[in-house]
RNA sequence: CGGGGAAUGGCGCAGUCUGGUAGCGCGCACGGUUUGGGACCGUGAGGUCCCGGGUUCAAAUCCCGGUUCCCCGACCA
C-alpha cells in the first residue's frame, strides 16, 4: 500500500494523500468537483445528523428550495450581487431554447428565501420563521481543494426571519454557539467565536460572525458562519408583517451555514502520519474487530468469539465492524489506522483462552495505547474509552491552538507571531487595515473574538486607539 | 485568472531530449505456504500512453489547440 507523505514534510500533500488512502473522496471529471466515497459520506452523515439534531432542539425545521434562482433575484440586493457575481454559474439554455431570463445555480439561497418569506409572512403571528436547508450550492472557485473549497459543496444553510433586531441577533449568536458546540462536543474541535471585520463580512449582511479553527499546519480555517442580515434582504424582497399596533414593519433576517469543509477541518486538525484520527461520535466505524489466527484450528475457535463479540457490541449500539478479510493482521492494523477508527479489538487464541481481548486506541500509537481487557463488559469499557479519546483529541487540539496564538501589541510583534501561528493583536476594523495585513504579511483578520477582556489598546497597524483585539493569521 | 510543475494499467513512477515491439514497483485474480504491526513464492489479467488536430513510412516521444490535477499568488465557506 502506498504510504502517505509525512505531515511535517508537506502538509498539503499529506492532506490529499489521507483523503485518497482513507477512501474519503475522489476527483470528479469536472474541474473543482469531487466525488465523496461511501466512507467519507458516512462521516458526513454522522456530522450532519448530530448537527441536525441540534437545529431541531433549537426549534428549527427543514425544508427544500430549488437550486435554480432567477438572475433578477440576486440583483435585488446590491452588495449581495456584487459579492457573488464573479463566482456564479448561470444557466442560459434549457431544453435547447435560450431562456428568457438566465437562471443562477444557487451560490446560497438568501434571495429565493426572501422571495418566499415575503409571501409567507403577513402578521407578527407568523414570526419567527426558522427554516434550515440541507443542500448543495455552486460557486465558481478559481482554486479548489477537496472539501475545503470545491465548486459544488454540500452544506446546510439556515434562514430565519424575526420581528425585532434583538431577536434576530440572539438567533445569530445562538446558531454560532450551536456550531461551536457541534465542534467541541461532537468533533473534539476547539474553535474561537468572534465577529468578522467589515472587510470580511458576508455580502449583504450588517454583521458576520464566525468560528475559526486552527489546523495542524497552524493555518486558520473559517469553520462556520452566522450572519445578521439586518433588514437588507427584508427590504429588497419586501418581507413585511403587520405588527400588534396595526403598522407594517420589515422583518429582521439571519442566515447561517456550515459546509463539508468542516470535514476537511476534522482531517487537518486531528490527523497524524498514520492517517485520520476520528472522534468517536462521528466516526463511521467506532471499533473494528481484527481476528488473529495461525491455522484452521485457531480460526475455528477465534472466529466464533469474534462473531459473538461483534453481535454484543452491535446490540449495545456501537458502530462496530468485524474485519474478516483475508489479509494479515498487520495490514489491517495499518488500514484501519489510516481510516481513523478510534478503537481496535484484536482477538486471538490467547484471548479466547483468557476471555479477553486486546484493545488498542487510535489516539495513542503503538504499545502505549494497547491493553488486554476482559470480554465481559467490553461495550461499557468502549463507551468510557470513546469519552477518553474524545477528550484527548480535544485537549491535543486545544493545547496546540493555545500554544500557537501569541498576544502582541506592535506591528513587529505581529509580523513575527504570524510567521508561525496566529497573533491576538489590537487591530482597527477598517478594510484599509485588512488590506495592509494582506499585502505586507499575507495574513488576514480572522475575527474579533467575543471572549476577550475589554481594554484600551493601540492598533498595531495604525496606532489608533481600539477597544478590541483580533485573531490574525494565514488562512485557508 | 497570473506564475511554476505535471498527466503513461487502480496507486506511485521510468521511457519523451535522440520518433521504430509500452516497461518497473505496489495493488488486483488464481494456487500454495503464511498470519499478535504493512508476508512470501509461482502463474496470470489489466493500456484509445489526458483529449482533438497536424508532421511522418512510423508518434507516449515532434508541432498546434484544448482539458484536468498539484504548488505559489489574486478571489472565496
Amino acid at each position: 500500500m502506498a504510504k502517505i507523505t509525512p505531515r511535517s514534510q508537506d502538509f498539503s500533500q499529506w492532506y490529499l494523500d489521507v483523503i485518497r488512502e482513507a477512501d474519503m473522496a475522489d476527483y470528479a471529471p469536472v474541474r473543482g468537483c469531487i466525488v465523496v466515497k461511501p466512507y467519507g459520506w458516512s462521516l458526513y452523515e454522522n456530522m450532519r445528523d448530530l448537527l441536525d439534531r441540534r437545529f431541531k432542539d433549537t426549534g428549527h425545521v427543514n425544508a427544500a428550495f430549488p437550486m435554480f434562482i432567477p438572475m433578477s433575484f440576486l440583483q435585488k440586493e446590491a452588495r449581495h450581487v456584487e459579492g457573488f457575481s464573479p463566482e456564479l454559474a448561470v444557466v442560459t439554455i434549457g431544453g435547447g431554447e435560450t431562456l428568457e431570463e438566465p437562471l443562477v445555480v444557487r451560490p446560497t439561497s438568501e434571495t429565493i428565501i426572501g422571495h418566499m418569506y415575503a409571501q409567507w409572512v403577513k402578521s407578527y403571528r407568523d414570526l419567527p420563521v426558522l427554516i434550515n436547508l440541507w443542500n448543495s450550492v455552486v460557486r465558481w472557485e478559481k482554486r479548489t481543494k477537496p472539501f475545503l473549497r470545491t465548486m459544488e459543496f454540500y452544506w446546510q444553510e439556515g434562514h430565519t426571519a424575526h420581528a425585532t433586531h434583538e431577536e434576530a441577533w440572539a438567533e445569530v449568536m445562538q446558531m454560532l454557539d450551536v456550531y461551536h458546540r457541534h465542534g467541541v462536543e461532537d468533533c473534539a474541535m476547539p474553535t474561537l467565536k468572534g465577529r468578522k471585520s467589515v472587510n470580511e463580512r458576508f455580502a449583504g449582511a450588517i454583521n458576520t460572525t464566525s468560528i475559526e479553527a486552527m489546523m495542524g499546519d497552524k493555518r486558520a480555517l473559517q469553520a462556520a458562519t452566522s450572519h445578521d442580515l439586518g433588514q437588507n434582504f427584508a427590504k429588497a424582497f419586501e418581507i413585511k408583517y403587520l405588527d400588534r399596533d396595526n403598522t407594517e414593519k420589515y422583518c429582521w433576517t439571519t442566515s447561517w451555514g456550515l459546509s463539508w469543509r468542516f470535514m476537511g477541518a476534522l482531517i487537518m486538525m486531528h490527523g497524524d502520519d498514520q492517517g485520520l484520527r476520528l472522534p468517536p461520535k462521528v466516526a463511521p466505524i467506532q471499533a473494528v474487530i481484527v481476528p488473529i489466527f495461525r491455522n484452521d484450528a485457531e480460526k475455528s475457535s477465534v472466529m466464533p468469539a469474534c462473531e459473538r463479540i461483534f453481535q454484543t457490541l452491535k446490540a449495545a449500539g456501537i458502530r462496530v465492524k468485524l474485519d474478516d478479510r483475508d489479509e494479515t493482521p498487520g495490514f489491517k492494523f495499518n488500514d484501519w489506522e489510516m481510516r481513523g477508527v478510534p478503537a481496535r479489538i484484536e482477538i486471538g487464541p490467547k484471548d479466547v483462552a483468557n476471555n479477553s481481548v486486546a484493545l488498542a486506541r487510535r489516539d495513542m500509537p503503538g504499545k502505549a495505547g494497547k491493553s488486554f481487557v476482559p470480554q465481559e463488559g467490553l461495550a461499557e469499557r468502549l463507551r468510557t474509552l470513546f469519552d477518553d479519546i474524545h477528550a484527548s483529541l480535544y485537549k491535543q487540539a486545544e493545547d496546540f491552538q493555545r500554544a500557537n496564538i501569541h498576544e502582541v501589541r506592535t506591528w513587529d510583534e505581529l509580523k513575527e507571531a504570524t510567521q508561525d501561528g496566529w497573533a491576538l493583536a489590537p487591530i482597527t476594523d477598517d478594510p484599509a487595515v485588512d488590506a495592509r495585513l494582506k499585502d505586507e504579511l499575507q495574513v488576514t483578520n480572522r475575527n474579533f473574538p467575543f471572549d476577550q477582556p475589554e481594554g484600551e489598546w493601540v492598533c498595531a497597524v495604525t496606532g489608533r486607539p481600539v477597544r478590541e483585539r483580533a485573531l490574525v493569521g494565514k488562512a485557508y
